[in-house]
DNA sequence: ACTAATTTGAGAATAAATCCCACTTTTCCA
DNA sequence: TGGAAAAGTGGGATTTATTCTCAAATTAGT
């Protein structure tokens, strides 16, 4: 539904020019359609994702190149970076977020769900202050059933 | 320090080899030699440190088994897995500690701490709760600085 | 002990991610 | 603007943790 509008895109990839060569990296065609293919999902997608949509706009986009950009996407705080334990990770656009948000994840349909978090930083910092440690990121993970399934015998997450 | 003693040690390899049977699979030298490899650290560990750990006890225990026995010891509860996003796993044996514990993962020695993370459940729950989930286990891992590197330049957790 | 079913070891296979390097593109300043 | 130096790229080989395969060995119940 909440389709992203020109405006907001071209804005962001604007923001992405910045970024770039304010780190001293050049602006290339490959790493700017890395970046809108990103920024058009509004779900989680993998790296393998991102190179098919990558290349629905340019394509010559390799798979090197996808996972050369990525941690500079990660790095720059672009990108979230999600792992839940499976064999490769998840990422999501970060459009501003707040940073306190945790992850769902319902094991009935596999859907991750970024859900607010209040006070998840304050009290990422009172567990890690008992071993004298300051916190950079934390991040909560949460393997949960859907409620309905079990009464209805339907996952309402699922592609239905 | 607090080495295991042998009537501890003799004690879960009883519960061991009861889990075994309880779940319809066989008692073998291999399996043994793993689980008393597991249970005889103290700290986290990979999946290739207990295959050494292992053939100190039993020559004989091959990587497959190591990797097809980890499963059955997550599953059943006796190992506790721990995926900090590297490209390996850790493992830590349960002795039946609380379940509310984080991760602190401190980036400057790459130790892991298990803390106690008091209403975590709570909190998870509260959080699923928004999309109407269920929560089946919840981690909150915290990447974190030692306090004293800064001040002194000297991590004091590292190996000294 | 005997037999059927389970488990094992060794090495091949898998798959995400990284590396290599010749070739291309970008940048920038003369 | 042009042209060289630096940075970036594609494609394929490589790495590495983990999984798979299958013949041989071991276990558990008779």
């Amino acid at each position: 539904m909440d389709s992203i509008k020109p405006e907001d895109s071209r804005k962001s990839r604007e923001t992405f020019k910045e970024f770039l060569t304010q780190q001293g990296l050049r602006v290339t065609n490959q790493r700017t359609a890395i970046f809108d293919a990103a920024f058009n999902q509004e779900e989680h997608f993998t790296a393998e994702d991102l190179l098919d949509f990558s290349r629905e706009i340019d394509r010559s986009v390799s798979r090197a190149t996808v996972y050369r950009t990525l941690p500079i996407l990660t790095e720059g705080g672009l990108l979230k970076e999600i792992d839940v334990g499976r064999d490769y990770k998840f990422y999501l656009a970060n459009r501003g977020q707040k940073t306190e948000q945790a992850q769902v994840i319902c094991q009935d349909c596999e859907k991750i769900f970024e859900i607010e978090a209040p006070f998840m930083e304050w009290y990422a910092r009172s567990v890690a202050q008992k071993v004298g440690l300051e916190p950079v990121s934390q991040r909560l993970q949460v393997h949960a059933h859907c409620i309905r399934l079990k009464e209805d015998g339907i996952c309402p997450n699922s592609d239905s």
